[in-house]
Order: C-alpha cells, then structure tokens, then sequence
DNA sequence: TAAACTAGTTTATGAAATAAACCAAATTAT
DNA sequence: ATAATTTGGTTTATTTCATAAACTAGTTTA
C-alpha cells in the first residue's frame, strides 16, 4: 500500500493543480471560477502548494487591482502523476 | 464541478470500498491486513460506511473468538461507480 | 465623499482522522 | 489455579485540517 499524497488527496488542491497541469499561468479569478472555492479557502490551499513546492504564485498589479497568478511546477506535476498512479492502483484500476 | 463524495474521498474508507468491490464477506483481520490501518481506525470506518449504508456488517463467532466480516452493499458499489467517474473527471481523464 | 466593489488574507470554529487506551473473553505458561 | 499474554475488537481523546466568516487595503462609481 503506497500511501496518498496527503497535500494533493483532497478535493480542492486536487483540482487546483489538475487544472493547472493543463495550462500556464492562471490567474486568481480564474480558479476561483473552475474551483468554484470562496476565496478563503483557495488562497489558503494555493499557499500550502506553494509551500511544498507544488506551484509558483507570482504577484503583480493589474489596471490597478493586485494580481495573483499561479502556475504548477515539475515538482507539482511529478506529484500528480504519482498520486493518479497510486491512486489507480488503490481503485484496482490498470 | 460534481462534488466528490465525502465519505469515499478518504484514504482507508476508499481502500476498504474498494477492496470490498471485488470480492465477498471479509473478516475484520483481512482488511487490517490489506489496508494496514489500525484496529480502532478500521473500526470506526467501517462502522461509518455501514451507517451510509454502504457495506453490510455481520458480527459473530468462530472458534470461541469474535468474528467480524465485511461486505459491500450495491449503494457501496453504486457511490464507488459514482465517485471514480467524479474523480476522473477532476483529473481531466477519459 | 460615501457606498460599493475588487482582490485578496487572516482567524476562528467545527468536523473529522487517527492513535492511544481500554475491554471482555480466550489461551498459554507457571 | 492463576497470572500473563493474545485475540478481536470498541471507545475516547487528541490533533489536524477544511472551511467560512471576518477583515484588510485599496479602487471605482454615484
């Protein structure tokens, strides 16, 4: 039994990052919109995947209003695809 | 974003579930073996997967000991099926 | 210039996962 | 015979975590 990746075993980091795994930088209204997370938690959960190394989130200003944009790593993305395949292996499935 | 199950989004409750799904009544002992959990956190999961009615709980003795097997019910198979297309989808897979 | 909106962050709380402690009965050792 | 150990669990206590609510800081609009 490998053990899950606890920080990617949960729905809304999951999604974050699965997401992420598709695209370039996003920005923070954008996961909010795809996530469908209150802003509380999303920032909370984007910061704990930034602190394991998972995503970069780069800050900026935008027309004025501040501007936070996240995007995975080769770190995060391993991660992923270790977790699908444990994850698979769990399910029984090939 | 379907929501994914709560109850199945758990490491040891989906071992157990998905262990379940491939075979027939199972003794306490062998989902201790499988899952490696402990006896107490095994206890109380199974016992939450019976209240969702989700697997079927027999309670009796073999050999003067306590015997307690395991079986999954079709809600269980129902909510497996359920969750995985979920699951799969999040993670953007066919 | 006050109200409402944007784009977030911080904190408080309730729920849940887990391990530790416990229990009753059976077995084995002394 | 009885003390110690093992079996097969359950209950309880603790810690962690997910989440919502409250807050911050600034911008735009009426």
């Amino acid at each position: 039994m490998n053990k899950l990746n606890k920080l990617l075993h949960q729905e809304l980091r999951l999604a974050i990052v699965s997401y992420l795994a598709g695209v370039e930088w996003v920005n923070f209204n954008k996961l909010l919109d795809i996530t469908e997370a209150t802003k509380g938690n999303l920032s909370v959960q984007i910061k704990k995947l930034e602190a394991a190394g998972y995503l970069e989130i780069k800050k900026s200003f935008k027309d004025n209003y501040p501007l936070t944009q996240c995007k995975i790593t080769d770190d995060g993305r391993n991660a992923l695809d270790e977790y699908v395949k444990d994850l698979k292996q769990l399910l029984n499935m090939k």
